[in-house]
DNA sequence: TGCCGCGTTTGATATAGGTCAAAATACACG
DNA sequence: CGTGTATTTTGACCTATATCAAACGCGGCA
């Protein structure tokens, strides 16, 4: 039997992590994931509220969310804000640092967190010898890249309606694809940071929930959402879509 | 003396391209710059109006403009586009495609316009190779990542003017970076594109413009655009951001 | 050279979402 | 467990941008 390991960093193994499907190793060998165990896997803690890091910091990791959530955002010199995404376990942060060796947004955690640090030379230099590592790696920042142009064209050409739409259904498929309901969660998020993701202000957010909620499309109560009518939802794009 | 080259697929030694500073080969000695030729510049020739690529197009390269000048957009499927980016010289294109394979978005040349095919199973073999590659392509995808998070914050959070002084500034210092005139160029796109991009209507985008012009910061005509107050096109940033 | 069509400009009007405000509710902390 | 602060909801009103419509002008082609 172990003991109780109190140290604020500790080692985690990727080939024991119930993540590991989703996460980095994916399609990595035993003997690949062993590799990418040593290099990396040191893990961190943090209370809501914390920063993972701060725009303007000096880069050299990337992170694996192990639990909780974080949202990243911009923020513009007047104040305005803008959240670019909120991730949630098995997704990677960190990858706009690349560019510059600078943090070029603030990543904050929503809840009590755990993240598995990568440190980025590290994880290059294993991705020269582990083709299956650096296919991958490439994969998950054009996944990136790729859910970025998904939000661009909700806030470019969407209405309200259809931009909470879209993302209440986004986080219910990734809440299934890690295992727990697509139509029963928590909210992680204020309605202030919804709003600042989806370019809408928070009366507007709160308003739209209402009218889901009166279309019997969903149930809210403050945080706790039910999705009551998927497809309902999913109407709202395509042809189909028309105003409540 | 060379003879005249008429096939439309021909190489071209990125040793002597004159956006060998700008594109890929940052950073390569001349040796690593060979073995990147070797690989690759196979060049294709575009009109105006013709596709790079199309949304489901499997993906087997990414490409770099060597002269002209393309969109990308995604396309909602009741026909609403949001332009992603404007792309010119020693830019690289496809990028999304790596994710699953398969293009999401289209691209357009918006006229007359080469690329650079680089095979990016043999591009990823290469940056195995040459670690230098290896960073200056996660450096590049990086840079996509962070642009977007820039154009987020346009879209999400930014009003008809700011919008449209951002994107002059833009096309102004990726003119200047190729030689170019900061402040006298040819727009390509038309205002319907530019309001697909900046998630505006064609009708604001000239509005904008025309104001512009009143208040002296540009003059326009068409698609000839000379900038005459930079600074203050640039103070629609920052504290003093106030509308005209 | 003159005609045709697309892109652009400009005006009048409509509206989605923003702003301001207040009440209701939830949550953290002592 | 009660108090204070933050979040959420809802209402009334306002404004930036969209929509609809018409005229204009430039560029390409016969």
């Amino acid at each position: 039997m172990q003991k109780a390991v109190t140290i604020p960093q500790l080692r985690v193994a990727c080939s024991s992590c119930n993540l590991r499907e989703l996460c980095l190793p994916v399609g990595l060998t035993d003997a690949e994931m062993q590799r990418l165990e040593n290099l990396t896997s040191v893990k961190r803690s943090f209370r809501r509220g914390d920063y993972l890091y701060r725009n303007g910091a000096a880069f050299d990791a990337l992170y694996a969310v192990r639990t909780g959530f974080f949202k990243t955002q911009v923020m513009h010199e007047d104040g305005r804000e803008q959240v670019t995404g909120f991730q949630m376990a098995g997704e990677i942060i960190g990858m706009d640092a690349i560019s510059n060796d600078v943090h070029t947004c603030d990543a904050v955690a929503l809840e009590d967190s755990e993240v598995c640090e990568l440190p980025f030379n590290r994880l290059e230099a294993l991705s020269r010898e582990l083709p299956t590592l650096q296919r991958h790696l490439h994969k998950i920042m054009s996944r990136e890249i790729v859910r970025e142009n998904g939000i661009l064209l909700l806030l470019g050409s969407m209405r309200a309606e259809e931009r909470l739409a879209a993302f209440l259904l986004n986080l219910s498929q990734r809440f299934a694809a890690r295992g727990y309901s697509p139509t029963a969660f928590q909210l992680r998020m204020t309605r202030q940071e919804i709003g600042n993701y989806l370019g809408l202000k928070l009366e507007t957010v709160s308003r739209t929930l209402s009218r889901f909620q009166e279309a019997g499309l969903i149930s809210v109560r403050n945080k706790t959402v039910q999705i009551l009518d998927l497809g309902g939802l999913q109407s709202f794009f395509g042809l189909s879509a028309k105003p409540l």
